[in-house]
RNA sequence: GGAUCCCUAGCUCAGUUGGUAGAGCGCUUCGUUUACACCGAAGAUGUCAGAGGUUCGAGUCCUCUGGGAUCCACCA
């Protein structure tokens, strides 16, 4: 008795070919087959070599964009993979997008006339669940309709309960280890959205604003900022500079806006002598360069901005002004007693602003926690120097090392509400913290106090998502088939099994932010490198080359490319005529260029189902079978080009040449089989050449379904007549 | 300021370890009622950014110059 698939397989090998191919009747009926029938899953190959690459997870809120079409290259590896009968494991997976996804958010209520601070942040958390809820069904959907061939039964989300413990132990063996340590650091605080950034999420803007040459006593110095005066605890000069030698290390008395007072003149390598007139004021508590310098010569912090963007009550009568309106009363007030020398109105800097409202980032002094990084990077380092984790291309190594050489302690706190809240708890009557795998303290591990109160700081996105890959496979279970001798089935965790995974294959563009963090986490917590290599594309630009972007309105949804022209037509476009870790421009006539490949492919088809229905039947040869037949000089010299076809196929996926194995599949496919094989078969087929002509047609579908996998298994069955998919059948032997 | 990548046919891009240039689209001419006009055959098109060097030989390796992109650091 059939089953209703099998009947409509039936039915649908039955109808009569379409003329023209259409993706639209063939694509979504076949994915859902797919995964019905637990083919995504590893255990479909029990006993194979292991394989297998985790997904980056996409932005659990936000719909796909053209970097995650990208992911093709992991699809076209996994299916390549499972095809050779390995045990291969694609693991999908959704990611919080901490700042990015609260942002949205709050657009959203901002539009509705309410803001965050209408709520506490148990209901806000809640709030933004439910948002990342309803939209996250979208993300999925969209990696369906690419037909990636991924195992959803082992689906994570980075906020899992799960992944979740993971993370708060890692924190907790980092803070036992000396790893994790709290420090007060300047933060680009915005003071607007109310948050810190990391650096990486800071933007520079090139802007002219005047620079205020200001009498310091005997001395005159530059200027951006004469409202930060208040906090300066030096000036300092360059060592060798001799105009100056002479206040090194002198007190000087200076007249100010609030009164008279005493400044201590140091000399640090830092001071450009050539800049303004080679002094330079320290506020160690609001630049970063002052910090350091604070830092290196022991001046004391002393903050008079505060959170709220306003003078604090350091600045005397211009407390409670903003920083903008403070710097013109102050210059004002300076005017009025002679203390500025000249005002230079023409001066170009770069000014930091926050990269989501865009409003001046401050840096502010805070308490954060920081992670070490020195000793993380340097096993990072040795990981990749030793071969042990491969780069491709090579040349991104160069990179790598770079960021890693010149690292600096990563800040791990952020102040949003939607992430992991940092397991740490301060003592009210001591001050000390206490680090806990997650449950709340009894009491002060030092005091035993009772009154604890938690840090109000979420974990930054990338600590979690760098223990992604050790994460998921704790987290998830392979399930081993009964045995002859154990009939019983059992399982062991994906992580006994799958770590290190293969291969990590993403967009360079987050190789430090992401990869390199992960190595580092990886190697710290399990003692071994998260994946073997790491495999990183380009970018895909708009069809100009530029780079798409939602202020530039240029942002093309891979989606809609799909419905146009087809899954396999979009994947193989990624793929085709770009060398791996370039950049592309997208481009229409490329696609257009695949669609009509997939029609050729298409009609290669229909000539021999044509030919199947004059009565003559396919059969399940091997490549020895058909030399075997093959009486024709020209079957036997197509034979082995096909043989050798294989080989080389096979040889460019593994070196991961994905465009040369493309461009190689076109060729040969469209100008070799077709335009001369098919050419010359047709006028003397008799039932030996059919098969000949079929097995070998067989064997081209199998090479090209890594890369088109829902027009190949259409053919396939058409051709075949079998219920089995070609995804699950066996790649084609070769030397 | 530091770094990386790119500059190859009109356009978008390939070009494996150095052996006198390739694809797609476009262009020209011709052909085809039966796998496909979303087709086939034939053809034109390049001082491989520029200059120097290494080599018997360089698009490919080295140096410099010019142009573009990206990343990092950010100078009061």
């Amino acid at each position: 008795m059939p089953t209703r698939l099998n009947l409509d397989l039936w039915y649908a090998r039955m109808a009569p070919m379409d003329k023209v191919y259409d993706h639209k009747k063939i694509e979504d009926k076949i994915y859902g087959r797919w995964e019905e029938k637990g083919y995504f899953k590893p255990e479909v190959n029990p006993d194979g070599a292991l394989y297998s690459i985790i997904l980056p997870p996409p932005n659990a809120n936000a719909p796909l964009h053209f970097g995650h079409a990208m992911y093709v290259i992991e699809d076209i590896l996994i299916r390549y993979h499972r095809m050779l009968g390995d045990a291969a494991l694609w693991l999908p997976g959704a990611d919080h997008a901490g700042f990015e996804t609260q942002f949205v958010f709050e657009k959203q209520l901002q539009s509705e006339g309410k803001s965050r601070f209408d709520y506490n942040r148990e209901t806000l958390y809640q709030m933004i669940w439910e948002f990342v809820q309803k939209n996250r069904g979208g993300m999925e959907g969209q990696l369906r309709k690419l037909g990636f061939s991924l195992d959803w039964s082992r689906m994570k989300f980075t906020l899992d309960p799960d992944i979740i413990a993971i993370v708060y132990k890692t924190f907790k063996k980092m803070y036992d280890d000396q790893l994790a340590y709290r420090a007060e650091r300047l933060v680009n605080y915005c003071t607007f959205d109310g948050t810190s950034f990391s650096d990486l999420e800071v933007i520079y803007e090139e802007r002219k604003d005047p620079l205020y040459y200001i009498k310091y006593g005997p001395l005159t110095l530059a200027t951006t900022r004469p409202e930060t005066k208040f906090g300066d605890t030096a000036l300092a000069v360059n060592p060798d500079d001799a105009r100056y030698k002479k206040y090194v290390g002198e007190e000087i008395e200076i007249e100010t806006v609030l009164a008279k007072a005493r400044i201590k003149v140091i000399a640090d390598e830092y001071v450009d002598p050539t800049f303004g007139t080679g002094v330079v004021k320290i506020t160690p508590a609001h630049d970063f360069n002052d910090f350091e310098v604070g830092k290196r010569h022991d001046l004391p912090m002393k903050q008079v901005i505060g959170f709220d963007g306003k003078m604090n009550e350091h600045a005397g009568k211009f407390a409670g002004l903003y920083v903008k309106q403070a710097r013109k009363a102050v210059v004002e007030e300076m005017q009025k007693k002679d203390l500025i020398e000249k005002i230079d109105e023409n001066y170009i800097h770069r000014i930091a602003l926050c990269y989501k409202c865009k409003n001046v980032i401050e840096p502010l002094p805070m308490e954060q926690w920081f992670v070490k990084m020195e000793p993380l990077a340097k096993e990072a380092i040795d990981a990749v120097r030793t071969g042990k984790i491969k780069i491709h291309p090579k040349t991104f190594e160069k990179l790598y090392f770079q960021f890693l050489e010149n690292i600096r302690d990563w800040n791990i706190s952020r102040q949003v509400v939607w992430g992991i809240r940092i397991p740490a708890w301060m003592c009210e009557k001591c001050a000390n913290w206490t680090v806990t795998e997650g449950p709340t303290p009894e009491n002060c591990s030092k005091c035993k106090s009772k009154d604890l109160v938690q840090d109000s700081d979420t974990f930054d996105t990338w600590f979690s998502s760098s223990q992604w890959p050790f994460a998921t496979l704790m987290t998830t279970d392979y399930r081993l088939q009964p045995t002859a001798v154990d009939s019983r089935r059992s399982t062991i965790s994906d992580f006994e099994r799958f770590y290190p995974t293969t291969v990590m294959e993403t967009g360079y563009d987050i190789l430090r932010w992401w990869v390199a963090r992960m190595i580092m986490v990886g190697l710290y917590v399990t003692g071994k490198q998260p994946f073997d290599n790491v495999v990183l594309h380009g970018l895909v630009n708009d069809p100009y080359g530029k780079k798409m972007s939602k202020s530039r309105g240029n942002v093309i949804n891979p989606m809609e490319l799909v419905d146009q022209y087809g899954a396999d037509a979009v994947r193989f476009a990624l793929v085709y005529g770009n060398a791996l870790g370039n950049d592309q421009a997208l481009s229409y006539s490329k696609l257009e260029a695949m669609r009509k490949f997939s029609n050729k492919l298409w009609n290669i088809g229909r000539f021999i189902e044509m030919n199947k229905v004059s009565g003559i039947k396919y059969q399940v040869l091997s490549i020895e079978d058909l030399k075997k037949i093959a009486k024709h000089g020209n079957d036997k010299i197509w034979i082995e080009k096909v043989e050798k076809w294989v080989g080389q196929i096979s040889d460019y996926i593994d070196k991961y040449q994905f465009n040369l194995a493309a461009e190689n599949l076109y060729e040969n496919i469209w100008h070799g089989f077709a335009d001369f094989y098919i050419e010359d078969v047709k006028s003397r087929i008799d039932e030996d050449s059919y098969l000949i002509l079929t097995t070998l047609y067989i064997i081209l579908l199998k090479l090209l379904h890594p890369f088109m996998p829902f027009i190949t298994e259409e053919l396939y069955q058409k051709i075949t007549g079998e219920c089995d998919s070609i995804m699950i059948s066996s790649w084609p032997k070769h030397d």
